[in-house]
DNA sequence: TGTATCCGATACACGAACGTATCCAAAGGG
DNA sequence: CCCTTTGGATACGTTCGTGTATCGGATACA
């Protein structure tokens, strides 16, 4: 088993032997995709042995699934904290600006990310915690909508404040996939931009993006 | 060499021994994911020796590539025929509907087709190649567009008719990750419907989508 | 500081997949 | 119908990654 079952001592040299095999793990997924690593290139790249991955993971499946909780939760905190800074009243287009910083700031991520989608889709009970993971970033978009009511009035189309948190995530993922192919960072933070004023407001607010162009 | 390049005779049965590897190559890319699958796989799956694949291609990406096209292809021309379906003026959910029907219903061929997002996404070739395949795909949309002029007037944030085409393949990119993981096709189809009209509508036209709820 | 425990390195045996070279059968042209 | 050409099968040798078993140095705690 990787990691003690009955908890009997966790030394510092494990804690930190193991992050290094997650950091050099991601470095390495992202830059040739998951299915195309072995566990020798993770550990060579950490510079360890295979001795070391086996006395902390069962399999690269199981780092992977660890290596995308640690990221997830990290993003997901980001987000929520880019979501808090501001009082009370919501400044849609502020607070896209800030998410969008947080959210596809790092190619390495999102390739990384979206290699685990593509695992997950095809194994249920990884797509579990993914969906749960989606669950709580879309908890945290429609608790800060849920503030903004009055100042924008969000279109009937979407239904509940709940369908609209489910567009955000939706316009981000559209976003990511062309981002992925072009590698337009700039180009991709605008066009978001846009495409969440168009879905959060009833159109017309044109002004609301004004400062996203160019 | 895979195929001769001074196209010397093509021979029946070669047409049909790759037609077979591509079709046996989908099944089993749509099972286990590209990263996860051997040369000996497919061919085992088609009934052929190795003999056969190396034959017909010089590398597992390469067959890849060949079949991502020819669906690709397929896909589009489908795409086309829903869109062009109707006359002159556009009924948006109409069209919205026939061609949700047509890019949401085969899960496999989104797991295949996520699978070479995450693939060309590192090989900037290929990368080209799908741009050029999405391209093709919103000049199918935008064209179709065009012809709605009057009907609906689309909201100012997305400038101009290739922005609107931009946003409806996003929208289908965003709806398709989630479709990966909840496998929830209705969901999806209905909910592709409301994005759609929420994004090409200004917002006023909120019985456009009231028979594609449920 | 001694010592029991832990962690990571090394060595080994094994299997899987690869790519090639060679051979036989099937197809197509005359 | 024969004979050339082509396509696919078989049988190698080789490389690469895996998982395990064992060993020695590091670490924590008294």
């Amino acid at each position: 088993m990787a990691v003690k079952e009955t908890t009997g001592r966790v030394t510092k040299r494990r804690v930190r032997t193991r992050a290094n095999l997650l950091d050099a793990a991601f470095a390495v997924f992202a830059a040739k995709g998951f299915g195309r690593v072995s566990i020798e290139e993770v550990c060579e790249a950490a510079g360890y042995s295979r001795g070391a991955f086996y006395s902390n993971f069962d399999s690269l499946d199981e780092l992977f699934f660890a290596l995308y909780q640690q990221r997830a939760d990290l993003i997901a905190e980001q987000v929520s904290g880019a979501l808090a800074l501001d009082g009370p009243d919501l400044d849609v287009p502020a607070a896209v600006d800030r998410v969008t910083e947080v959210l596809l700031l790092d190619r390495d991520w999102l390739l990384v990310k979206t290699d685990f989608l593509v695992h997950a889709a095809r194994d249920p009970a990884v797509a579990q915690s993914l969906l749960e993971h989606r669950a709580r970033l879309r908890e945290a978009i429609a608790d800060r909508l849920s503030r903004a009511r009055g100042h924008t009035e969000l279109p009937a189309v979407l239904g509940d404040i709940d369908g609209a948190a489910h567009a955000v995530v939706a316009a981000y993922d559209g976003v990511t996939t062309q981002l992925l192919l072009d590698r337009d960072v700039e180009h991709a933070r605008v066009w978001l931009g846009q495409l969440l004023t168009a879905l959060l407001t009833d159109g017309s607010d044109t002004s609301a993006s004004a400062h996203n162009r160019t």
